[in-house]
DNA sequence: TACCTACCTACTTAGTCGGTGGGTAAATAT
DNA sequence: ATATTTACCCACCGACTAAGTAGGTAGGTA
């Protein structure tokens, strides 16, 4: 599997909170539409506000929006924070173990080819793209 | 990941096969060529000779070998075997678990389209086509 | 003050990955 | 006939991860 529930959820958080206007929302209405554990949605959030994607404030009234607008989001860059790593392979992780063997390897330059063409992919599509059709 | 050591040994067997002429091949020295546990190979083989995709015969002198020619292999049809799935996310894998949300989810169709296009990338690479370079 | 919300830490439970060990069955060489 | 070589089968294992739960604290608002 190339994505996990936390790459998933993430982003069905941040298409939820494009397609819910300019305020905060807090979190447990967000789980609620989107029937995902709110403790489990809590763990995913903080990578993406250290990374400044979204921003928080407590209390009442508060809750989570979008420091951007939607269409300045790539899928790709919420998911390579999410899932720590897009990587096809172990060989093209971030840290991967030395192999010794990538020279004389057949398939290393196919995993490469993948690899990239899987981040182009995922650049290719931002928040704006996934939101509600309005004509729907 | 998308693809584990599973695939990507099955991968590298399937070359080295290639590679080593039409005779049967003992896995032994397959093992020790692509430095790779020998029982750990003995268990990925299986599902490969059950496939037709290669077939070995016992005793001294035998082995493995591939059963058509190494342009006829597609490295989607050898992926989808050992990995048992190439889905990308959950929704899309053989069993998948029902999600309700399927109708509704923004995300889905781009899974779909991310889907087409691996197994679109790995059916369009050959056996063949991963072999040593004759010129090198 | 009461309430709400983000935010933090620890724990759990099931499953997978990447093997190892110990054999048996079939075919060949001597 | 026997030894050797090879495929083939099955049980087990330790480490790790995925996908959550549970139980709080800190910060902000009505």
């Amino acid at each position: 599997m190339v994505v996990s529930t936390r790459g998933r959820y993430a982003l069905r958080v941040m298409i939820d909170l494009a397609e819910h206007g300019g305020g905060y929302i807090p979190m447990k209405d967000v789980a609620e539409r989107q029937e995902i554990s709110l403790k489990y949605l809590e763990k995913i959030l903080p990578v993406l506000t250290k990374n400044h994607m979204i921003e928080g404030v407590h209390g009442k009234g508060g809750g989570y929006r979008l420091t951007r607008s939607p269409a300045d989001y790539s899928v790709g860059d919420i998911l390579r924070l999410t899932e720590g790593d897009l990587a096809p392979v172990s060989c093209l992780e971030c840290d991967p173990k030395p192999c010794g063997r990538t020279a004389e390897c057949r398939t290393f330059p196919m995993w490469q080819k993948l690899d990239r063409m899987m981040n182009e992919f995922f650049d290719g599509i931002s928040i704006a793209d996934l939101m509600r059709d309005p004509d729907e």
